[in-house]
DNA sequence: CGGTTAATGGATATATATATCCTTTAATCG
DNA sequence: CGATTAAAGGATATATATATCCATTAACCG
């Protein structure tokens, strides 16, 4: 699981909870600590995908354009690093034709099910799960107004 | 899926398929297609952790410590690149304690549902499988007789 | 023994992912 | 309009994964 994924997925995460406002990326990388120029580049990836709409100027910044419960974490993935499906032979052996061998098969098979385990959760079910802990409880926003609504405290 | 991954798959499947005797790092390199020195270092890992033993001078090289059909792809991806589990948030926040929050806990349920998948293939199921192109099948032995019942040909 | 072979271990080089920086474009506001 | 804000885009630096190289150790063989 890279660094890249997990700001991606933290990001989204973000805006989801404070769906009120728009969000810098300088207000989105304070609030949950990752480094603001690169969360930039993500969240540009994550724009070109269409998950987020960045807005420019004064009161500019970023919001969600999908209901997070219908946003799966595959779809953010698929955003910032795809999911490398195998659809040749990395030896590009000939022999194989549009066959991949059992090796590479297999692979691929398990590459699949990594795609099902990431298409069956969504952005919205980790915001609701009860008994369970709040996605990124504990941080909260700098340089502005807490705002309400929005975790503060510890949820058990 | 690392190329170190893809790089040690290979080299095990080749040692399965090839048990009559004993194959240095140098001709497996040759026979899989791989840089023979970085093949070098994954073959210290996977005897590192057991699944190949290495012999030293003349007539040396590595052999397969398992049973094909009870090696696992887990334990070959877990010997030279361990599946990351996320044990602690990645965040450091302590109000979580030694719960992870939704969101990691999330991703940590899918890490477990990789390591399923990987551990739900064997090595001998790979080499057996019928109406199944052959792993690594086209590569043959260079700098060496061939091998009686290696696979030199095309199988569909 | 000494010579040859090949794994083992560690140092070094290269490529890619990660992270930073700066310029340009577009939006708001007075 | 000009000033300010912030995203968009691209160039540059740093860290890690990938790959190479060399010295050492151990086994075989004559």
């Amino acid at each position: 699981m890279s660094n890249t994924v997990e700001y991606a997925l933290r990001a989204v995460v973000w805006l989801a909870d404070h769906p009120e406002e728009s969000h810098t990326s300088t207000s989105i990388a304070e609030a949950t600590q990752m480094p603001r120029s690169y969360l930039s580049k993500i969240l540009k990836s994550l724009s070109h995908a269409g998950l987020v709409a960045g807005q420019r100027g004064v009161h500019g910044g970023f919001t969600l354009t999908r209901n997070p419960d219908q946003l799966s974490i595959l779809e953010v993935v698929n955003a910032v690093e795809p999911v490398q499906r195998i659809r040749a032979c990395p030896l590009g052996l000939e022999a194989h034709g549009k066959n991949l061998c059992n090796l590479h098969r297999t692979l691929d098979d398990v590459m699949l099910e990594i795609e099902k385990a990431f298409a069956n959760h969504t952005i919205g079910q980790m915001l609701k799960s009860p008994n369970r802990v709040k996605p990124l409880c504990g941080l909260t926003v700098k340089g502005r107004k807490a705002i309400a609504g929005q975790s503060t405290g510890i949820r058990r």
